[in-house]
DNA sequence: CAAAACGGTATCCTTTTTGACACTATAGGC
DNA sequence: GCCTATAGTGTCAAAAAGGATACCGTTTTG
């Protein structure tokens, strides 16, 4: 069973893309990771404070992809006001190079004005 | 007209990489971005024909999503026996090292299995 | 007693994405 | 006349993603 898959797969070289892909995929996912490479470590509310516009469940959501998928960790405190702490896992931090490089294209490429553009001329 | 985005985007660096994100993501799109590099240029039958599953109305779709985004470029030839022909533009192009960067990521820590793992010893 | 803060769940709903499948027009081969 | 190939389009339905809102238990604060 692992003849077809990696023919398949060299004659299909998106599949770990798109695996990798998927891992950053998602509303708020990389928003996330972002505010984890410059924290380190936050709390539900902190990142939930920091990216206005999610709610809630969302939140819950995406940390909880993040975490089944190994990119963040979170550490939860026995204490009555509950308390969680979420922050990069080393497979996180592995992504930090892409990111960054994926931000960069995208500024370069698309200069926040949501459509991209060939010749970078926004400024 | 920079500034204020530039602040938001500084607080919020996912915004690009969300818009660069979106541009590649879709069930196919990387897929076909890869074929694209491989082949250089391909007609709409033969790309359906490298990518096992994709239907012509999802082809035509993805095709469609990366002309607009200006990943690809469409020549049509005003033939009887239609003839379309599908290539990498420039900024297509310029995107080859990111996605080689992410299947790198992908093969490193995914590893084809699906799911990732921290250490890389999948086999 | 009542309200706020914490880190969530549960339920319902809408929008977006994807899939199945049939259909188009034209030309060549049989 | 029928089938094939080309590059699509149209319609419908299912699934996935995302959003709104209410609720949970516990403790501190007022």
């Amino acid at each position: 069973m692992s003849k077809v898959r990696h023919s398949n797969f060299s004659r299909n070289p998106g599949c770990a893309v798109e695996a990798a892909i998927s891992l950053i995929d998602g509303k708020w996912k990389c928003v996330i990771i972002f505010h984890l490479m410059e924290e380190e470590v936050l709390r539900f509310n902190e990142i939930r404070r920091r990216i206005p516009g999610v709610t809630q469940r969302m939140l819950t959501n995406q940390l909880r992809d993040l975490e089944a998928d190994g990119l963040i960790e979170r550490k939860v405190y026995a204490q009555v006001p509950p308390k969680v702490e979420y922050s990069l896992s080393e497979l996180g931090r592995s992504l930090q190079p892409i990111l960054l490089a994926l931000k960069d294209w995208g500024d370069t490429h698309i200069g926040l004005f949501g459509k991209p553009h060939a010749s970078a001329d926004a400024a």
